[in-house]
DNA sequence: GTGAAAGCGCTAACAC
DNA sequence: GTGTTAGCGCTTTCAC
């Protein structure tokens, strides 16, 4: 072993490993001499049991996968995430969240085999996570729905003012019939997009009755174009909660003969592949998803560190003017 | 403990909680109580420590993790992936390898943290990756560039098979002047594609000399285009090795004013958002993703648990007909 | 079929 | 500053 090569004892070189302040430099020098001739290799198992540290962080996903890698500001999170890890001692490990069976996953957490867990906020029922933070360190990306307790650690975008901002950006450039397509109700992310728009228009003094709910994808924002095709109701601008379900909604109009932005001027949220290779280019407001990824990380190991740590992050969004006004 | 309450030795909760053959059903009953009243999870380190298995398995991300993550086709794969193994005991780590130090990458594979790695072939250098497969079991998806080894396990796509499928069909549709724009001749994927392309392009007798090579992402294609159009080469069918690619094509013929397929026709490989929302939508071969990524797992962990495994999978592909052609 | 004992490779008191 | 001694929570021979 390194300690017999070194000639110190194996808690000389456990020391060394773990940067401990008080040995001389001589030593150090040997043991990682040793270590270096000898290949040496910490095993993770053997430490986490002995320091009662797993130095593993779990990303939680939601079980409905398929829509999740799907959508672009995921990836791009858990790139975030991922790489603000590689620059840590800790392990990312991928979970995903069964809905058979809830609990296997929550004992999986509570059991003792990781640091911490990253919570996406993607899907309605966060509640048990929420509970989760009592016994865990856990950060949401995105706010939950669910009442948050005095554990609950958010980092997020503040999704009314870029709902707000976007609805103002119609205003100022001359639409006064307004619509929106709003992401599901059921998210956070849908429900305050959705306040802000409404808030915005209404302050403006506008109707703010041209409202179709969707589900975040390119079909479900097509099918509520549709609708609001069909609702009658007359609309010169229209917010749509997502770039996603944006270029749907560029689909439908499309049908209707419907020209962007003469006939009517969008603006969206998200700076993906949609938003940018949309006929035409839209004007979206953008979050910057890999940086918040690794804000949402770098949260947790400091909440895990026993830094302080602020309970609610607020990532900053921008305004990127494209074609669509 | 679980013991005490089950009123056993801990060595027979051991036997349960692994599922020995050897244990009286009264008994396992009885251990399985205990464990459901007590919220007993196993420790995994301890677990680890004692039988010498991690039951972890890597994720292998080269660090351009830009280009990775935005590449729909990986998240793709990665889903895949985390999908099946959600299915087995093993967990995913998602490892990204420095370039600055490939060798911690390197240490940390073989210094038994992990069970087994997957890698997906995205990058030019996976030398030390083949080296890796002596002393862990690793599978690659998608067939590495360098040479293989006895231990090379290889899950990929016959990407000459779906290059040559896509050349004949364009064909087959009266096409004669044919071009391609090829991805990088440092991935196994460009490589072979191109191959398919000027195997079949020959074959039929016609010229296979209209070749630009890009680099798999939507501006590559776009500038790979461009070139094209200012070589000054007739051509009517296009053979462009990924979606991506074909969408910056598409924008730079839309520039001169050219129209698909009228002018001249398009078949792609990948039916992701970039094919379905191009205009015109694309006709190209589809590649199963997350079906290629269960397959890389289901390979790996057979491999790990001592079955018989084929040194090479190949996954179909699919020719998927839409209006570009 | 089940229990007793040993030990996986490391860290963490505690002594010196 | 360094070595000694336990012990983390499990699995695994080996008896019985």
């Amino acid at each position: 072993m390194v300690a017999a090569v070194a000639g110190v004892s194996r808690s000389t070189v456990s020391r060394v490993v773990n940067a401990s302040p008080r040995v001389t430099p001589d030593v150090i020098a040997a043991v990682n001499a040793a270590i270096e001739q000898l290949g040496y290799v910490p095993n993770r198992a053997a430490r986490s049991l002995a320091s009662r540290k797993t130095q593993t962080i779990a990303l939680v996903i939601p079980e409905n996968t398929a829509k999740f890698f799907a959508d672009p500001y995921f990836s791009s999170v858990i790139q975030g995430v991922a790489m603000y890890l590689s620059t840590t001692e800790y392990t990312l490990t991928l979970l995903i969240a069964s809905e058979v069976d809830p609990e296997k996953t929550r004992r999986y957490l509570q059991g003792g085999n990781v640091d911490g867990a990253l919570i996406l906020s993607h899907h309605s029922d966060d509640r048990s996570y929420v509970q989760l933070a009592r016994s865990l360190p856990v950060v949401f990306g995105g706010r939950p729905t669910s009442e948050e307790g005095p554990n609950t650690y958010i980092v997020d975008v503040d999704n009314v003012a870029a709902a707000s901002t976007a609805t103002r950006y119609l205003i100022d450039h001359g639409r006064r019939q307004l619509a929106t397509i709003a992401g599901p109700q059921n998210m956070a992310a849908g429900i305050d997009r959705l306040d802000g728009w409404r808030a915005t228009t209404e302050d403006a003094g506008l109707d703010s009755s041209a409202v179709v709910v969707a589900d975040f994808t390119p079909a479900g924002g097509a099918d509520a174009m549709r609708q609001l095709l069909a609702s009658g109701k007359q609309f010169d601008g229209l917010f749509v909660a997502s770039a996603q379900m944006a270029s749907g909604a560029l689909t439908a109009l499309r049908e209707r003969g419907l020209t962007v932005p003469k006939d009517v001027s969008i603006i969206t949220i998200d700076n993906d592949y949609y938003a940018q290779h949309a006929t035409p280019p839209l004007t979206t407001i953008e979050q910057p998803t890999t940086t918040h990824g690794a804000a949402i990380a770098e949260t947790l190991v400091r909440l895990i560190e026993g830094h302080e740590v602020e309970r609610l992050t607020i990532i900053p969004t921008r305004l990127i003017e494209r074609e669509s006004v």
